[in-house]
DNA sequence: ACGATTATTGCGTTCTT
DNA sequence: AAGAAAACAATAATCGT
């Protein structure tokens, strides 16, 4: 890990983690001789918009001070804001970025993701834009795709299937926008790890937190020993609260864990097996 | 419901062309 | 180098208790 003014870079991978991390705030400064009236120059900056959060709004109705405007006054107002808007897109490049972050910003919005990750998720866009990744794709794929990835290079929870729901596309669209991220961009996608599901298992199933917990350490356990490399995650998810359910007690049977992780009871037993090896 | 056994699938490796 | 094929591990299905 390396960080300078600007960006965190993964020395590893060179993925650029988190961008623009400090908020370099409002410009305060005032150009008055007594200190008190401060002014601000501007928004701050943002990588979630296609100006940067820079564009400007001409409002209706009112003037600045909030008195109401003649019609004469709001038809000159109409034609400006009408003309400005046709302005603010000089090339067909900027209207997709423009459509792509929207979307970006829809889908993070309905998984509720942290405000650091979704403009990872807008880097990661305009990466994909200016590597001409869009060409034969749709915009919202590499936008679902996008925030996918950012997903997967933090390690959260969010499954392929969860973007796929908030986005407006094909499950396999996704997935190919996805893959070609992969391998031109070069992300750093982590394994899913089996402790991810573990939250949203024992929601599932509704299961009591210390049973939680205990399933919890179970999986970094194995996690850590990388005993857990190579299964599907969720199936081995599964298992590791079967098997905290057992020591606390009987509350769960292998058919309900597997169940709720879509495996079948066979793959819980296996799991539970190594389990068994690996605590002795 | 659980366990043991057999069947299938998916995937990286290796052999061919 | 691209593709076929034999091989292996993970998962699923089935049957027995």
């Amino acid at each position: 890990m390396r960080t300078n003014t600007v960006e965190t870079v993964c020395e590893d991978c060179g993925l650029v983690i988190d961008e623009q991390k400090i908020d370099h705030g409002p410009e305060w400064r005032s150009f008055a001789t007594d200190e008190e009236t401060l002014n601000r120059t501007g928004a701050p900056l943002t990588v979630a918009r296609h100006d940067r959060g820079l564009s400007t709004k001409i409002g209706r109705r009112t003037d600045s001070n909030g008195n109401e405007l003649s019609g004469q006054k709001r038809q000159r107002l109409a034609r400006m804001r009408r003309e400005q808007t046709r302005g603010r897109f000089q090339s067909k490049a900027e209207r997709n970025l423009a459509h792509g972050l929207g979307e970006v910003r829809r889908i993070a919005s309905v998984l509720e993701l942290s405000d650091s990750v979704r403009d990872q998720a807008c880097q990661l866009f305009r990466s994909a834009q200016s590597e001409d990744l869009l060409r034969g794709r749709s915009i919202e794929a590499i936008a679902a795709a996008s925030v996918y990835g950012v997903c997967r290079c933090n390690g959260h929870s969010r499954l392929l299937d969860d973007v796929v729901d908030a986005a407006r596309v094909e499950q396999s669209r996704v997935t190919n926008a996805y893959k070609t991220l992969n391998t031109e961009l070069g992300l750093p996608a982590q394994p899913v790890r089996p402790s991810e599901f573990i939250p949203r298992l024992a929601s599932e199933l509704e299961v009591p937190v210390y049973i939680r917990q205990r399933a919890r350490r179970l999986a970094e356990q194995s996690e850590s020993t990388g005993v857990a490399s190579g299964v599907k995650p969720s199936g081995f998810a599964a298992a590791c609260l079967y098997k905290a359910g057992r020591e606390e007690g009987r509350w769960l049977t292998q058919a309900e864990v597997a169940e709720a992780a879509s495996v079948t009871s066979t793959t819980i037993r296996s799991h539970r097996d190594t389990l068994n090896e690996l605590a002795v």
